[in-house]
DNA sequence: TCGACTAGCACGTTTGAATCGG
DNA sequence: ACCGATTCAAACGTGCTAGTCG
């Protein structure tokens, strides 16, 4: 039986327990059981760099199987990206704002999916804030452990799925590398792409067949610990209902603050002045004392002197903070690198005939396809055959690898991606697939399926020659989870540093599920109820 | 000295239990 | 007893800020 390998480190997602309890009220299309982020075992992975999209087609692009997903709150996050998103990320976790928001269709209604998502890096540079704009200043912090967060509604049908808006809103960054809640851990100060799996289940710990992950490149990002734009700022306060407060409006908005601070300071100053004389005779203190230490009340006959405050800022958009946008004071130095998305849709920003080094890999691998059940081999295809990078971001057909058999992402048929025939391409913007190629599933059945290595420079998102369109929802099967550990006998991986995080699986779970995962499992088996809530209690669950 | 990070704060939102009335 | 609407408080999510750390 095929299942899914948990991880070492997985944990019990955050989740709230109660959410998933009062979700399992809804029609059985869902069944809440995996914890929320698990971690991947990658490090015996070849490292990768996230695999970028192909060149962008129609605004959501099908799957060979007509799955679409489009992102809901698009606009919002174009907002975002405009000036260049960042995310914080703190020790205890926090969310992502926006979140993802999205609405996925051409799922088949009755079969049951998991969906899913993970953030991977998007290269291999540390960035920092300098001069308005976004530099990449060194290298990037050696790979955290990969996570990913399950959807809690995971598995549910196709019906399910796309009967609603599906958000991953609870889904919480941490910057804390022994975070054990679950959290996805990132690097501060790097730049990350979230990516959304669909993947189909056939049973709560078996994985079913296809499988369909979606980039949208808008929803790019720079984490953080404190906010480095202010316009990210201003537009996070603005957009965010839990930030109200920091609106103009709000009790807490800066105006409202800085006066309550006056008011503080003057009450704290008045006190000590009604206290002062009792100073004075007690402690015999002299003029000189006095004067010292509240220096403005001689010089001002009110008795509510001036707070020492720098005056309250009327807006966020009052800082002096450089404005990228403002076309009075152009910021030339704002790096093509720093959302290219904005290069293109924003007149008031340098085009993109810039790289930076983060955007000078030339080359990439696929992670290893499932195989497919059909005696044929699945080609990947791509856009049409074209020379320029130009011609191929006008193509609107290119399609991705869905996984179909289950037999195909078992532990023996290891995907390694560094076992691709990947000719280590120079940065061409041509097309790989003009010359198709076909990438052997080592150990794949004689049906295995072959995908031809991409170059990299074609893709538009990592050539900056390439119009970028950040409208696109990307889909490709390099984007794909790696599902099957490497042989043995694979090539070193042909890209640097980073690993994408591998789904795993296994054809037993039970050796391989970490302590909470295997008590599932029982659970699942045996059908014991769990202390923790009904949730948990796969006992009246019927398996699909 | 400087940049990155953290803890605590105040405020608003969300959530779920309690209450009430039909 | 049931159901829906309302209320309330706790928990949670925010950005801000002062302080700490390397």
């Amino acid at each position: 039986m095929l299942s899914v390998e948990m991880y070492p480190s997985l944990t019990l997602g955050s989740q709230r327990l109660g959410d998933c309890f009062y979700r399992d009220r809804e029609p059985s299309a869902h069944m809440p059981l995996f914890p929320t982020a698990c971690d991947v075992a990658a490090k015996a992975l070849p490292p990768r760099l996230l695999a970028p999209p192909p060149p962008p087609s129609d605004p959501a692009p099908k799957s060979q199987d007509g799955v679409k997903m489009e992102l809901e709150n698009i606009s919002l996050w174009k907002q975002f990206s405009s000036v260049g998103t960042e995310m914080i990320i703190t020790k205890k976790g926090r969310r992502m704002f926006p979140g993802l928001r999205m609405k996925v269709s051409g799922l088949s209604p009755s079969l049951r999916y998991i969906l899913l998502m993970d953030i991977v890096p998007v290269d291999n540079s540390r960035y920092r804030f300098q001069g308005g704009s976004w530099q990449a200043v060194g290298g990037a912090e050696a790979r955290l452990p990969d996570r990913v967060f399950i959807h809690p509604d995971s598995p549910a049908t196709g019906a399910h799925w796309q009967s609603r808006t599906i958000s991953f809103h609870y889904a919480k960054l941490t910057n804390n590398t022994l975070d054990a809640r679950g959290h996805i851990i990132l690097h501060s100060l790097h730049r990350y792409q979230p990516r959304v799996h669909v993947i189909e289940a056939r049973d709560v710990l078996r994985w079913g067949g296809g499988q369909y992950s979606f980039v949208f490149p808008e929803t790019q990002f720079i984490t953080v610990t404190a906010y480095q734009n202010n316009k990210i700022t201003e537009l996070k306060i603005n957009s965010n209902p839990f930030a109200k407060g920091f609106r103009e409006d709000g009790m807490n908005c800066k105006k409202q603050r800085d006066a309550r601070q006056n008011i503080h300071l003057i009450l704290y100053q008045f006190d000590r002045i009604r206290l002062c004389p009792l100073y004075r005779s007690d402690a015999q203190l002299g003029e000189a004392a006095y004067t010292s230490v509240f220096p403005t009340t001689q010089t001002t006959s009110s008795p509510f002197p001036p707070a020492p405050l720098p005056p309250p800022a009327p807006s966020f958009s009052s800082l002096p903070v450089p404005d990228s946008s403002d076309t009075s004071n152009p910021q030339p130095t704002i790096p093509p690198i720093d959302y290219p998305s904005i290069l293109t849709s924003s007149p008031t920003l340098p085009p993109s005939s810039t790289t930076t080094p983060s955007l000078q890999q030339t080359s990439f691998t696929f992670p290893t396809p499932p195989h497919s059940n059909s005696s044929s081999p699945q080609p990947l295809l791509l856009p049409p055959s074209s020379s320029s990078p130009s011609s191929s971001s006008s193509s609107n057909t290119y399609h991705p690898i869905t996984a179909t058999d289950s037999e195909a992402i078992s532990p023996h048929t290891p995907p390694d991606t560094s076992s691709f025939p990947v000719p280590s391409s120079p940065s061409s913007s041509s097309y790989a697939s003009s010359h198709p190629q076909t990438l052997p599933n080592p150990p794949a059945p004689p049906s295995s399926s072959s995908y031809p290595p991409v170059d990299i420079s074609a893709i538009s998102q990592f050539n900056a020659a390439v119009p970028y369109r950040p409208e696109m929802v990307r889909h490709h099967p390099s984007l794909l989870p790696q599902l099957d550990p490497p042989l043995p006998s694979a090539p070193p991986a042909l890209y640097p540093p980073f690993s994408s995080y591998p789904l795993r699986l296994c054809q037993d779970p039970h050796p391989s599920l970490t302590i909470p995962l295997r008590h599932l499992y029982r659970q699942h088996q045996h059908g014991h109820a769990h202390a923790q809530g009904s949730y948990l209690d796969m006992s009246t669950r019927a398996v699909f």
